[in-house]
DNA sequence: GCTTGACCTCAAGTTGACTTGAATTCGTAG
DNA sequence: CTACGAATTCAAGTCAACTTGAGGTCAAGC
């Protein structure tokens, strides 16, 4: 089963099917051609749009998502950028850890007011030493719709 | 130094007056008083704020992270939203480990097309097998403002 | 060969999260 | 006491990422 229509592909990737319109139009993805009006997709559309939604529960946007991997699914960033956006997941990854600890901490602390509790405030402590220049970069590049 | 004025705040938390003004319109902070009209804030509120950064950069709505703290700073979910909340953000840092990984192979490895590369492919396997009743549970708690 | 249902296009609307701008109000330095 | 600069309010604007709706089109089943 190599051509899957849009209802297909929908169902499997759990997106609707006006969204992967969207991403169409944006040129994030790419339909395989039409059968009547109907978009076909080949297979590794479904792997694309993985990419995608992993990308967007990352925090990029869809025009850094574009910016990684073409609308063909191949990264195609130059190595330093690609390892550049590893090294921003690795802090969000502390982030998001820091965060599941506070959480799970509260959850277990009988302490009456968390923000007494020495534990909780250790963890705060760590985040709360991010300095003013780290807003993201706003890429303006020519958007191609 | 108990009092910070919205300045300070501004400096310290990086974010601009116009989103503290915000966080508070939409009850997620509160000021401590005003000197004059210029809005003054408890150094809990920097805490707070950590919170709440930490929060958005793990996808949360600011509905979802008003949900989790109280406009105190203190949570005020029940035991067991907390550790799903926490059980999320388990799913999510595996998500975002998978996709630094899948960047930093990328960039090292030689393979001419990714989408062949069975390291590449083994990596997106992973997440591809998500179903789709994953969405994001709406919640329609009474926005506040 | 006609109906039907799922898909199509295109424009407009929505939501969340802010930002911007005009007109106004203070506290402080001179 | 006056001027200045920084903060204030409130309405309106912006931007990304979709969704919705009206009106149109097709291919497959009957």
């Amino acid at each position: 089963m190599k051509i899957l229509d849009i209802a297909d592909v929908a169902e499997r990737s759990g997106l609707p099917p006006s969204t992967l319109r969207y991403y169409e139009e944006i040129g994030l993805i790419d339909s395989a051609g039409r059968h009547g009006l109907r978009r076909q997709y080949g297979p590794e559309t479904l792997l694309q749009l993985s990419l995608i939604t992993m990308g967007k529960s990352a925090g990029f946007s869809l025009d850094e998502i574009a910016g990684m991997f073409g609308s063909d699914g191949q990264p195609d960033l130059p190595r330093d950028d690609l390892l550049t956006r590893a090294d921003q997941l690795d802090r969000q990854i502390r982030d998001l850890t820091l965060l599941r600890n506070a959480l799970r901490h509260v959850a277990e602390c009988p302490a009456p007011s968390h923000m007494e509790c020495p534990t909780f405030k250790r963890l705060l402590k760590v985040t709360t030493a991010r300095k003013k220049g780290d807003q993201r970069a706003r890429k303006k590049h020519p958007s191609k719709r």
